[in-house]
DNA sequence: TCGCTTTTTATCTTAAACGAACATATGGAC
DNA sequence: GTCCATATGTTCGTTTAAGATAAAAAGCGA
């Protein structure tokens, strides 16, 4: 069985069962414990589950913000790479937030803005907006992704079809050098390509870890998006052909 | 059992009961007292619990359950009358749950609840039931209300449509002693009318307290509910003409 | 207050799980 | 063919979870 294959049959149980066990992971695909390890630990990285001693298991995600500061991986970057995407974004912008980690980070930076209009499909991403009093918190529907706090489905789809925003900020699992944005979850991948088109300028949010993972689904081409903040970019060719498509790239 | 596991089932437990005592939890999670003093410990230095000899609690101050006060207006015939509505739900039933601080605390009762399928239009009821993971969380989307956490409009609406299910368990702002469910906002009321229609079987959660207060939109009447949960009914009349409906009555 | 019981903390132990490093395929690119 | 990157298995020292035990602390009734 193929890296990618047990990947997605982890992520499957995972989502199933709430946790998957290493051991038992090992004997089910048939691999030795140690290679389960390493696939659990490239999930880890990209935020789908969580270790405990023995396994995995979904990341605590919505049911408990601020429980352990699980969420600090890469704070600091992704924390300045928000504030630097909320600059871009003035009063009175109406926008789209997608899900991901950073995504969330640009909900709080986005504290002190006046009178935006802000449509989401993150859980997370609402309930910290809700503290924004002069912020109209806008929620797509859908299924409730209990890793990350998503919405997704075809209602999702359904609700982000109604609007046409100012800005989409939008995150990705992953981005490889030729600049394809890439994403784990195809329906989420779906949502997103919608929220692209249905955005007047697409701001990606992505810090540069992101460089170094892998990820199935393609969202789009860094060809599409208008602003890109991140903390790092590892590659001069790919700056070079982000001036030729556009695309400014803004670095913190 | 792990400890993620674990962690998550003591503080659905404190959720519910208040409290949690140490050698009671050994008992029934099947670990060592030590093992739940190590957990309780956790919890507290996170800041979710603080420890009583014996056991543990919900912090007190810091309303970690409640947002506003409004909440903890008649807890306790709340709580009870949650737990009543809880039992006529089976597990592997679909229901919805509207706005309003009862459902909220029906949402917290279906903790220990399997295999369910919830779809809600109440930011909080998300939230709470997200801590269920046997629990499929469906969102409606809309715009979100600060006030309750409510997500209203057509967004809703529409995404109610899509939906048939076994229960609809909903709150009423006020009841009058004709049987007529009240609310406040009109966008809602179309909402829990679609639901009622959507819905097999409905039951309507109120605490007393309804009956002495005005509210200008209509729901329902009485008659379209299946099953009545308060903790007390003011008229005897009223009762009479619930009984001629053909909706029961619990009384807790 | 004293003394008894229960609970808590501290420390030790065992078995399981972990990560790092190394070894071994496997499959292109040249 | 060689070289290189990647994926997987193996070994080994280290870490972690959780039960057990004994001493300290807290609660409680007389």
């Amino acid at each position: 069985m193929d890296t990618e294959t047990r990947l997605s049959r982890i992520r499957a149980l995972a989502q199933a069962e709430g946790k998957v066990m290493a051991t038992a992971l090992a004997h089910d695909l048939d691999v030795a414990v140690q290679t389960i390890r390493r696939d659990l630990r490239q999930l880890c990285a990209a935020g789908l589950l969580e270790r405990i001693h023995g396994g995995a298991v979904l990341p605590s995600g919505v049911s408990n913000i601020g429980y352990g500061d699980r969420r600090a991986l890469n704070r600091d970057s992704k924390i300045r790479i928000a504030r630097r995407a909320a600059q871009l974004i003035p009063d009175n912008a109406s926008l789209f937030l997608n899900i991901g980690t950073t995504t969330e980070a640009v909900a709080h930076a986005l504290h002190a803005h006046r009178n935006l209009m802000v449509v989401t499909n993150n859980l997370n991403v609402a309930n910290i907006l809700a503290s924004n009093p002069s912020c109209e918190v806008v929620v797509a529907g859908g299924s409730l992704r209990r890793s990350d706090g998503g919405l997704v489905g075809d209602l999702a789809a359904l609700a982000i079809d109604r609007f046409k925003v100012d800005f989409a900020v939008i995150g990705a699992s992953a981005i490889d050098l030729s600049g394809d944005l890439l994403d784990f979850d195809p329906e989420e991948v779906r949502v997103s390509q919608q929220v692209i088109k249905a955005a007047r300028a697409t701001i990606l949010v992505a810090d540069s870890t992101k460089f170094t993972r892998k990820a199935p689904v393609k969202i789009a081409s860094l060809a599409q998006v208008d602003h890109f903040v991140t903390d790092r970019v590892p590659s001069e060719a790919l700056i070079n052909r982000c001036a030729d498509w556009g695309t400014k790239v803004a670095l913190v």
